[in-house]
DNA sequence: CTAAATGCAAAGCATTTGCAAATAT
DNA sequence: ATATTTGCAAATGCTTTGCATTTAG
């Protein structure tokens, strides 16, 4: 992946901490600053807390990644990619991401509210496929 | 309002901290802790934080409340009502309710996913009609 | 060479817990 | 009368900060 040109497009420096933060983000697709630290322990025994929330926070900032905010979880954080849809299994806790068009429901809301709609969060939970057809056998 | 019997329901005692919470809750439409923690000081000067914490969290252990998350700000409780969207104002941090019909968007995501979906949380963020009448002034 | 990043320790907040005293039922 | 709740203090947990050392460019 070019996680190197998107770090030198914001400034920032090309660490081998960062690039392995990217790429666990990329591997794992939604993961949380605990699940992170443990995983990136096995390349970097060293490394600290304080260089993950670093990291992170710059990187959210520069908008490379984006946190996820999701009832009764902590936060987690992907790489920025096109607007999606978040669902949460709540049986096994996947995150799964989905494309799907929301210019209709943000119309009807702009309509409604006469906000002018600029960004969205949406999380929908239930229980994944998987799950679904573990609990019927 | 008949906070007392929705305590009752839940057999939760009847406390007059916990009506104030609730009556603030009402007023506000959507409050943070700290927030809530200045304005019950008004009433009870020497309420803590332990108490406020402490009933926050029964009170939405019994569904009587419930969280908001909302990205880049800390949690908002309010009481629980039939099921909403949340708009905020990036400008004024207002918070707004809207009740749209998502039924449509929730089979979207079923068809796609194979998820059976059992719950959402959704914010959309943006100007309110306010502040976007200030800007053109 | 120098500006930024790392990792440690300490500090700072937010939230929870334990417990004695007060209160609701 | 009893079980719950309150409010304090202490503990815990999560995140940030300061700083000396290391590293990327």
């Amino acid at each position: 992946m070019n996680y190197i040109e998107s770090l030198q497009q914001y400034k920032l420096k090309v660490t081998p901490q960062r690039l392995e933060i990217l790429d666990i983000i990329y591997q794992y697709g939604h993961i949380n600053i605990d699940d992170l630290y443990n995983l990136l322990q096995k390349k970097f025994p060293t490394i600290s807390l304080a260089t993950i929330y670093k990291n992170i926070n710059t990187m959210c900032d520069n908008l490379l990644l984006s946190e996820v905010k999701i009832p009764n979880k902590k936060n987690l954080y992907e790489l920025t990619k096109t607007e999606h849809i978040h669902l949460i299994c709540t049986k096994c806790d996947n995150v799964s991401d989905i494309e799907l068009d929301i210019s209709d429901l943000q119309s009807k809301i702009e309509l409604k509210s006469d906000y002018k709609v600029i960004d969205n969060s949406i999380v929908f939970s239930g229980i994944c496929p998987q799950c679904l057809k573990e609990n019927n056998e």
